[in-house]
DNA sequence: AATGAATGAGATTTCATTCAT
DNA sequence: CATGAATGAAATCTCATTCAT
């Protein structure tokens, strides 16, 4: 009884997951077909659509992956206590990452997503809920901070977790159009703009 | 001898690039067809390829247009003299457009146009340049502010721009993914953070 | 300016409906490709969705023209006046088109309409209106027939007229399997028929 | 020596069966997939495919079903002996049949039949075979008849038996159309119908 | 005999672009 | 310059059937 076990399931639907990310770094979700996921997965056309209705549902599969992961992230930096080793945690986190050739591909693919959005309710969802988990994390850290005294009460916390994100999204899509992108001198800035906050 | 004005020509270009962004902003460059354009614009397939060859250079057009704009702006705002004025006259263009429903539209496109640069080597290189030249801009201007004493001669100019425009892309993804962004507190937030760098 | 003429477009919808009819009559619906019905129509597959939507609009409009086409028949027999002589009409046109080989394509996709009925209900509409408005001309034939003592007053002028539109219709479908329906002892047959009613 | 018994395989076999009736009565033939069979039938593809080489070899048996028990039908009525009476016996039959609405299904299924007839010549056969039985045996009756002098010497005993099965076909499309079809009067009718014969 | 994942040819439909008028 | 019907390659998705287990 070819009832295959779930880990059988769950790498096939990997695979194809990866085969798409790959795809879609490449040539964008819309320059690329079915055809070009199939032969870079080398199965069948049946073989995907038994994973997947459509190819919405990869594209938001691959949203929901990178926004999972995001979120486990956040979640695993928020354990570390105060407010400069919380952030460390992320800083430490995104420079770890940052040559993983495989997390290039996952970003492009994010940069393909925050444009779909504007046309996928499905998507739109997916980048808010990434997005806003994030931001309350941060804006709670902060506020925690203000209470230890970490940094002043008069910090709008909010619009500091909103910058936070902002710099890192922007500094994304510098590093995919020109590169050159130097980590070391941001997290500087990053430092001592949260010294700024202390007063 | 042109059998009509070349006024005529340029409104007749202007219309059909108005009527692209508005399409693109509302469905994305894949999901808008010539059909939509031709139907917004109120003219004939034939009429629109007699300006644009192609689809692609519709959008390279309206990338064009985008960052001349932009670069208009830059060039402005860097006759104003001081680091403080400039920076205020750049804040204050951006506040005072951010209402504006036309650069909404605007700016739902640009974000296309970031996910569209990764396969258009034209488009990415009209982003490059639109993105250069404020990074070069700022950069100059902050390291004048240094020789003036403005700001610390410590500080990483090209670092500095790199932050500042990453955060002003970053926060157009917010305002579109959820809103609520006020530009308020993040002007306040920024101008400290350039009275940190006297220091 | 090649705004084409109305009779143009006429020509091509009727090309494309004859093209179709041919198709459907010879293979079914569903055997029947958009490819079949572009090589039989010589257009191309765009041209084809220029004036029909999807295939099932091109089923839709074939099942429109027919029925169109046996109302008009049907209202031309009412003019005739009596009983007889507008049962003589239909007869004579029936018998009349017997023979006529497009005629014969007709019936053949008329069948495959009535299977289309059971899961279509633009199909199954357009039957009924096909076949309700045959038997309320008849039944109201039949009541004046009842008036002018041409029949019987006992007569069930509705259960007749379903019971001519029966035969009809059986007749039809016999003759499409087996051949060989001989139709004027049918015709004779319901003539004696109808003089029985008189008592 | 069978795995499994006779009765085992002729269950699975009228499972299977009745799953496809009800599914191609509700969509169809062609609007029904094997997937839709599979899960009304609660069996796996492979299953079934022990049973029936093909979707068509389905069709074919559930075509042969109904004609083997019409024809069944026919043979009993046969054996009553007045023309009366086997008539009669028929449309007692009929009339008890009508409200079953497994019989509803299959009257459904017969009309995709009627259409398929066109194009699958198995199912022709079958269909030919299905209704020439009775057309025959019908005449066979009407022949009797004329030989005791229950009808006329001069009716035309094959014209009245195709014009009965045809107001029989005929009833079953306007009650599957519109519905509202009473059959009392159909079969009063019938006899009227039938008392002119005598003449 | 049963399972159900895989196959892959083929179906319908779309859409950027052309060109006769 | 404008028109808009026509083109046809190509995209997405389906589904009858198979076969390793």
């Amino acid at each position: 009884m070819p009832k295959v076990s779930q880990s059988y399931l769950d790498a096939r639907r990997a695979k194809i997951l990866d085969a798409a990310t790959r795809c879609f770094a490449r040539e964008g979700f819309h320059r690329t077909t079915m055809k070009d996921i199939v032969k870079q997965s080398k199965l069948s056309p049946g073989a995907i659509y038994n994973y997947f209705q459509s190819k919405e549902e990869i594209i938001e599969a691959i949203a929901n992956e990178r926004h999972a992961r995001e979120r486990r992230m956040m979640e695993d930096a928020k354990g570390q206590g105060t407010l400069e080793k919380v952030l460390g945690k992320i800083r430490d986190e995104v420079l770890g990452r940052i040559k993983d050739p495989k997390e290039r591909l996952r970003r492009r693919v994010s940069i393909q997503l925050w444009a779909e959005a504007q046309r996928s309710p499905a998507i739109l969802k997916l980048i808010q809920r990434g997005v806003e988990g994030p931001r309350k994390l941060l804006g709670g850290i902060l506020d925690e901070a203000k209470e230890s005294g970490e940094i002043s009460k008069s910090a709008d916390a909010d619009a500091v977790a909103r910058m936070l994100i902002a710099v890192f999204h922007g500094l994304v899509l510098q590093e995919e159009w020109t590169g050159g992108v130097r980590l070391e001198p941001q997290a500087a800035l990053l430092e001592k703009f949260l010294t700024m906050l202390k007063a």
